[in-house]
DNA sequence: TAAAATCCGGACAATATAGTCCGGTTGCTA
DNA sequence: TAGCAACCGGACTATATTGTCCGGATTTTA
């Protein structure tokens, strides 16, 4: 009949759970890494670990539903037509700083969905590019792909380090990564292969 | 009597044993990352589990073992006088793509004496930063820190990308390290924390 | 209130890896 | 050549993590 099968609600609310398993592994991403145990997660949501599976099929969907927020910040940033390069960059550290799973995410992705997430903040990445470019705030020969990969390497800098000491590492990589280290920029005794 | 105890050398040589270990651990440490089952390094140096936990109480031990060849290279090129400091991070950087097991030495040491490893990298990084910020080849804030700090960096790059792109990305990280990204290196938009 | 649909949670099996142990083998000594 | 000492290799145990499954509790429907 019509009656459609009505969305049945459990004994205590699955969408509850699900928050509670979004917010866990929040939690244990940024202290423990990306590979955090999906068992603790769970113990930590005060969830069964069906209840986790039922959710969450496997580790990335998860990974994706904690992303899923920050992606869309940013991308709401980049949307704004006033926004900086700097500004973009300094919300994608925060993030990284949060949770540094995130490495998980702009590094070599295995799963597709990952890699679509990746490219939703490299395209939010254009505009603001752009327009740093036509200021002249930012070196003509600095790509998309340049941002994202100084991102991955302070996002794997920062998974390797005491959460205490992220932040101001951060900003001591962003320094060394936006000013450089040569003093005379057009002929550095740049680090290539050693001819030996 | 004084017919001392002999090295007595079992049936297919120790020492054999003990350097196939070492390369076999190169080779996965490489492919596999810092990471790789001490099981499968076994199994390629073809030797017993038993001779590996023998030789090689735990997988620090083996690390140390792969690196300190390559650190005694670092700290003989450090001796030479005309060594400059683009020669010394180019050569870290030709060993982090040869074993991106380099990440687990540079980064956060949870083992002291890869710790002291470390140390010695660092300690070899002196004479020559010294000499190029002599020669105005280098900014003068650029501390020893920040070299390990962007060696680290880019070796955790590495170490989330396919072996075949890993030399490219490498020029690519020192490019930005070395010249910076922004054009105007006295007032950059440097993304500290966001005021949110 | 009784039946049905649905969801919860933890026990359970499967798998991968670390680390141990011991029978067998080889080379050295006399 | 006989005996001994040290070493080899792989089987074995312990442990951690993933992923599945099912009894039971709860809410909805009639």
């Amino acid at each position: 009949m019509s009656h459609t099968r009505r969305p049945n609600r459990g004994p205590s609310a699955a969408a509850e759970n699900r928050a509670a398993l979004i917010a866990a592994a929040r939690e244990l991403f940024a202290t423990d890494g990306y590979d955090a145990p999906l068992t603790s997660i769970a113990r930590t949501a005060g969830v069964g670990q069906g209840s986790l599976y039922r959710h969450f099929p496997d580790r990335a969907s998860l990974a994706l539903a904690v992303f899923e927020e920050g992606v869309k910040e940013l991308e709401a940033l980049a949307a704004k037509p006033g926004t900086t390069l700097g500004e973009m960059l300094a919300l994608m550290t925060e993030q990284a700083i949060a949770s540094i799973a995130f490495v998980g995410m702009v590094g070599a992705p295995a799963d597709p969905r990952i890699a679509h997430v990746r490219d939703r903040v490299a395209r939010s990445l254009r505009d603001p590019l752009v327009r740093a470019r036509e200021a002249g705030h930012v070196r003509e020969y600095v790509t998309i792909e340049d941002l994202v990969t100084a991102v991955g390497m302070i996002a794997a800098l920062l998974a390797r380090i005491p959460a205490a000491e992220r932040r101001e590492t951060a900003q001591r990589a962003w320094l060394l990564l936006f000013t450089g280290m040569v003093s005379e920029p057009d002929a550095p005794s740049s680090p290539g292969r050693p001819d030996h």
